[in-house]
Order: structure tokens, then C-alpha cells, then sequence
DNA sequence: GCCAACGTTGGC
DNA sequence: GCCAACGTTGGC
């Protein structure tokens, strides 16, 4: 099983958002850089286990976790003219990008900031907190998510 | 294939 | 709102 973070605005779509969905799930749309793309459509499995990261709000941080419940499909808002993720350049019989379902699970017990994050030396390798890196999906070590884990229980 | 210009992300 | 970092576009 891998283990991943995915941002999101909460502007745009929250936590509390997914957890109000029907069956709590939802298609994760919208993804528009090739490298989130291909981890997105190669490697996420049903059942990896997701960290709801808030981006570009108040206080950034990651606020739940999540579950793939389906495999990479075609990302229709790609060919939607109407929608802000439209690309002329993918079409339903050539797809350029793609996307997966994601399940709420639960919130975290508390907002785990990134400047929080950025303090403990087991995660710096994470792109998260490196200067600048600004992937929406990204793979998480099994044991950066146990220690992010053990981190909301810690304070 | 280079690279300048431009657009976007996202922390602060 | 600012701006650094980075990805993409398009002229050449």
C-alpha cells in the first residue's frame, strides 16, 4: 500500500466538503501538471491512504486523511469548454489527463501546519516542505506518514 | 532545441 | 497583495 498528500484550496474544495458528498467520496478533478498526473494514473491503488492537505488559506496544513476507492480514469472536465480545467488538447478518445475517487475518512484531531511539519527533521525530504515545490500530489513514506500520524496525537 | 516571456502556485 | 519558484508556450 503507498501512502500520498494531494492539496487542495479549501476555497475551492475542503475537507468538509468531501465529507459532505455523497458516500463521502469524490472524483479529485482538475490536476494539471503531468508529473502529479502520472503518479496519479500509474501508481495510486485502491486503498492507498491520503493525507487532505489545505493550501493557499490561512494556515496551510494537512486536516485529514483519505482513501483511493478508483483507479485512474479520464478527467472529463478536460473536455468541458465550460469549465475552468478545459483543454482543448484532451478529448475522450485521447485523454491527457486523468484522475482518481477519493473517500473521506476522518479529520484530523487538529490542523497539522506546514510550519509545523517544517520543524521536524524526519520530514525535510518531503517536496512539501522544500522552498518553492508546488506538486499537488505527491507520495508520502511509510514512515513519514506514521510520524505525521504520531505528530497529532503530540501536541 | 534554446530560452525569454508569461502564467500559475502558494507561502507569507 | 507581493513575489519567488517553477512550468509552459512559442518565436526563432
Amino acid at each position: 500500500m503507498n501512502y500520498w498528500l494531494m492539496k487542495s484550496e479549501p476555497n475551492a474544495f475542503s475537507i468538509d466538503d468531501l465529507q459532505a458528498m455523497p458516500k463521502q467520496t469524490e472524483h479529485w478533478d482538475g490536476v494539471r501538471n503531468y508529473q502529479a498526473r502520472n503518479m496519479m494514473r500509474d501508481e495510486m491503488k485502491v486503498g492507498d491512504q491520503v493525507f487532505f492537505y489545505h493550501s493557499n488559506c490561512e494556515t496551510p496544513g494537512i486536516v485529514g486523511l483519505m482513501e483511493v476507492v478508483r483507479e485512474s480514469y479520464p478527467d472529463h472536465t478536460a473536455f468541458d469548454p465550460q469549465s475552468k480545467y478545459f483543454d482543448p488538447k484532451s478529448s475522450p478518445d485521447k485523454p491527457r489527463w486523468f484522475m482518481v475517487d477519493i473517500k473521506y475518512i476522518r479529520h484530523t484531531n487538529r490542523v497539522i501546519s506546514l510550519s509545523e511539519l517544517k520543524e521536524h527533521e524526519p520530514l525535510e525530504n518531503m517536496p512539501l516542505v522544500r522552498k518553492g515545490n508546488r506538486l499537488s500530489i505527491m507520495p508520502v513514506s511509510k514512515a513519514e506518514w506514521d510520524y505525521i500520524l504520531q505528530l497529532e496525537e503530540g501536541r
